[in-house]
RNA sequence: GGCCCCAUCGUCUAGAGGCCCAGGACACGGCCCUCUCAAGGCUGAAACACGGGUUCGAAUCCCGUUGGGGCCA
């Protein structure tokens, strides 16, 4: 149908995808899916000198753990500004048949000069125009803007926004060398690319006029236009590497869960009402650009962890198990084969971490036997004492005729009240030599999840070496 | 320096003139629950940057100041 949306999200390619990035990928993917239109991903890659392929690999995984996928974009060819220079040359020779722009040879050095004086007159630089009228057939090209006059962006998160063309000037299309700047690339692509929508960062801002007066000199239609704020960080400048970790893999790497990135992400800037936690079909339904707040957000990690937490508590246990299963390789452990034997485990953890790494820590017992006992816990309960309450447990668990967590917690409770002790006393003992640790999960449940064998001989193991630290 | 943007609890935000002596969430404190750690429940502290207008009435509209950020260098 006519007036499909269409948006795109153009990085180039001299990073890795850092969180602003992915924020303005989103929210273009948001509106492209609300509205049923497409996504491009357009790559821009004329700073050849820092732009590589690694660096696009990385943004196009980062956009898939994220789960923003494209309708136009690479690998087709035709979505990276180096293969589009022929379109930039032919739409720089239109504006300058059309009068639209001309050729300046002015030298550095006089442009400099210029600029101090402008500096010190507390104006705003602007190219003289000198070479206007000159009529020259070479040098950089400049686009010829209205001396009188404001342009007007209407913007739709901050509403209109006026610039005089006092503080405009006639700038630079296509350098003495030939390559064309990138405010140019940007008109020139977005216009063929038929981009209805241009939501980007608000750094982008006071390029937009000069954009706007290129694509009238050009004789297309406006995009509609939206700038979304920037992140910042702690002390409110915006959000760089000095800050941490900025890198969408960083997170991932760091074991939060995509769905939770996705989700902070959304919220960071957006909101709907009082809700924090929006499934992707809810976030592709309620998303609107109106509601996009103009002001700068600060990043805050920790509540990222906290819905990271909030998925790992509600992701059904397959999915749950995918996204756990590399992080137990990547810490040297072997999640079992069965993932029916893995999703109770995982059960057990999902709400003790708040990232896939913590996760992993919290149950690798699971995996592997404790390689040590925590000193200070071993310290008072594996004496001579333990050892005995050790043997007498073990004696129990043998003869229990059936291993599951509620008759571990039947015989447990009655050997405590067999001994006189509180159920704490016998549990930590248990925790400590089978976990090796004093914090985890239902005692009861570990045990019957270890399975009787592997669960008696760790407690075997662990009266063994209450000799050993008495 | 010029131009532009922004301004509600520490942070993310709700609020589109009376419903607000400002609501939710994270984080923080207390209590409860409890085999540990969590989770959960209850609960506490915490904000409309400032100054002028407009209006019967302003967190909400206008102007200015201050502060922060961005772009151009």
């Amino acid at each position: 149908m006519a007036g499909t949306v269409r948006v795109r999200f153009a990085p180039s390619p001299t990073g890795h995808l850092h969180l602003g990035g992915a924020r303005t990928a989103l929210f273009n993917w948001l509106y492209a899916r609300h509205h049923r239109g497409a996504f491009v991903l357009r790559i821009e890659d004329t700073d050849r000198s820092r732009s590589t392929e690694e660096n696009i690999a990385a943004i196009v995984e980062a956009l898939r753990w994220l789960g923003l996928d494209w309708d136009e974009g690479p690998p087709a060819p035709g979505y990276r500004q180096t293969e589009r220079l022929p379109i930039y040359r032919e739409h720089a020779e239109r504006l300058l048949r059309a009068g639209r722009a001309y050729y300046c040879d002015c030298p550095p050095a006089l442009l400099d000069r210029e600029r101090k004086a402008a500096q010190a007159r507390k104006a705003t630089f602007r190219y003289s125009g000198r070479c206007r009228e000159r009529g020259l057939a070479a040098g950089a090209l400049r686009l010829r803007i209205p001396e009188e006059g404001a342009t007007v962006v209407n913007d739709l998160i901050h509403g209109p926004v006026t610039f005089e063309h006092g503080q405009l000037d006639d700038w630079i299309l296509v350098r003495t060398d030939g390559t064309p700047t990138y405010n140019f690339c940007v008109v020139v692509d977005d216009v063929t690319m038929r981009i209805t929508h241009v939501i980007r960062g608000n750094d982008h801002l006071p390029n937009t006029p000069k954009q706007i007066l290129c694509y009238e000199a050009l004789g297309y239609p406006l995009p509609e236009v939206a700038h979304v704020s920037m992140i910042l960080g702690p002390d409110r400048s915006r959000l760089s590497k000095r800050h941490g970790a900025t890198s969408v893999q960083a997170f991932r790497d760091a074991g939060i869960v995509p769905e939770a990135m996705v989700n902070y992400l959304a919220r960071l800037g957006w909101s709907h009402g009082d809700q924090e936690i929006f499934s992707r079909a809810e976030l592709v339904e309620l998303f609107d650009i109106k509601d996009v707040a103009a002001s700068g957000a600060v990043f805050d990690a920790t509540k990222l962890e906290w819905l990271s937490h909030e998925y790992l508590k509600s992701l059904d246990g397959a999915r749950l198990a995918a996204l756990a299963a590399p992080f137990i390789r990547a810490a040297g452990l072997t999640p079992p084969a069965d993932p029916a034997r893995l999703v109770p485990i995982l059960d057990t953890l999902r709400e003790r971490a708040k990232t896939l790494v913590e996760l992993v820590a919290a149950g690798r017992f699971y995996f592997a036997p404790p390689a040590a006992y925590e000193p200070t816990a071993a310290q008072t309960l594996f004496g001579p004492e333990g050892a005995r309450r050790l043997g007498l447990i073990v004696d129990r668990l043998a003869a229990l005729p059936e291993f599951t967590a509620a008759a571990l917690e039947r015989a447990y409770r009655a050997l405590t009240a067999e001994l006189g002790l509180k159920l704490v006393d016998l549990a930590q003992l248990s925790r400590l030599a089978v976990t090796g640790g004093t914090a985890s999960p239902p005692i009861f449940e570990v045990l019957a999840l270890l399975g009787r064998e592997e669960a008696l001989a760790r407690l075997r193991r662990a009266r063994a070496a209450c000799g050993g630290t008495a």
